[in-house]
DNA sequence: GAGTCAACAGACTAGGCGGTCTGTTTAAGT
DNA sequence: ACTTAAACAGACCGCCTAGTCTGTTGACTC
């Protein structure tokens, strides 16, 4: 039981740094010091060891760093704000970033494997609800202004994390990360409650 | 010659379509109808191949879908956001759309081939560059804000430019665009130029 | 028409890959 | 003590991959 945790924790670290179809069982049982015997006996193949690790790493990953962060009754626009300031200060830390996880995985398997797509998909759509949630419940409590489409808002929001950290993996992660923010924070100001005009 | 650019030409759509390292010389040949012998007569290696795909497909690629639609001396802000929902357009109209070619190969090689990494980011580098002296030509004609941060924009943009790409690839991808699209024009006017309050 | 060389063809090799299969160890049950 | 089976070990297989090497073709020269 404690092997099968360990086998996904690796895995997971491997697949995230170097690709999955660039990382080998081998490689990742050279790491464990385990056998060839050891993966086939908990897992049936290399697909569904990484849909096992989707469901049991992946999923909770992203829950608690993009999710639950968010999930508070204060201005949703504060918690977005700090969620993703203290997702990127810790991929800025990193010295070993290679971007968001989720991300990177959208990418290697697009079009290649719809098995793993749709597991992938799952992840996706559940931070796009919770997005759009807090937004609407945001709206509902005067924090976000009347006009705004939430829907809309989460898709920029999504698409400019994802983004950012492709980025952060180049030149200068942090003064990335620094710009980011401030051009956040303004675009959460124009779609702010607007103080009733007197 | 003409079976160098046959080749580059398809050796970039099966590395868009399916990956650089899940695509074997052998796939590029067998569709080509070429031989190994003909492949290693134009190129040194794959590595060198892809190289040369960069900076004669790719490069230009991104520049002329990127960068010359933003070069006028009208708005930048408009030229931004035609030149965006142009290219989004086009990937909306591609059944086989994988994402944008330049972000899904930074994913890809980051952290992996050093070589090709410093290819990519060359062009990423000259993106943002004329990206940023678009903005400031913008500010300087009045077309923006005095306050605007043009480099902090350029990284913004840059960052939600590559993440909807992402996005796109899921599910309803017109949908998608024209979520973002809003959100772009949004943020946007907060930072075009402020009417003097009379 | 003999020589030359660019532009290929295709057999070949060494190594890596996912996956299989036959063991062996170890601990618990009876 | 004997059985049973979970939890591995590791040799092995067929296939694929980047790259090599020895040819062959056909146009062009002199």
């Amino acid at each position: 039981m404690a092997t099968m945790q360990r086998m996904q924790t690796t895995g997971l670290e491997l697949f995230y740094a170097k690709g999955y179809y660039n990382t080998s069982v081998d490689d990742i049982l050279k790491k464990l010091e385990l056998s060839k015997g050891a993966f086939y006996y908990h897992f049936d193949s290399k697909e569904d060891f990484f849909v096992q690790i989707i469901q049991n790493l992946l999923a909770r990953k992203v829950y608690s760093s993009l999710i639950e962060p968010i999930e508070g009754h204060e201005n949703p626009l504060t918690l977005i704000t700090n969620c993703f300031d203290e997702a990127m200060e810790t991929a800025v830390h990193n010295e070993m970033d290679f971007g968001c996880i989720l991300s990177n995985f959208l990418t290697e398997f697009n079009g290649k494997n719809e098995v793993i797509m749709y597991h992938l998909n799952e992840i996706v759509t559940v931070w796009e609800v919770n997005l759009i949630s807090a937004l609407q419940k945001g709206k509902f409590n005067g924090y976000l202004d009347r006009h705004v489409d939430c829907e809309a808002v989460a898709t920029f929001l999504m698409s400019s994390y994802f983004g950012v950290r492709i980025l952060m993996t180049g030149l200068s992660p942090s003064a990335k990360k620094y710009r980011f923010m401030t051009q956040l924070r303004q675009y959460f100001k124009s779609i702010e409650a607007k103080p009733i005009t007197v």
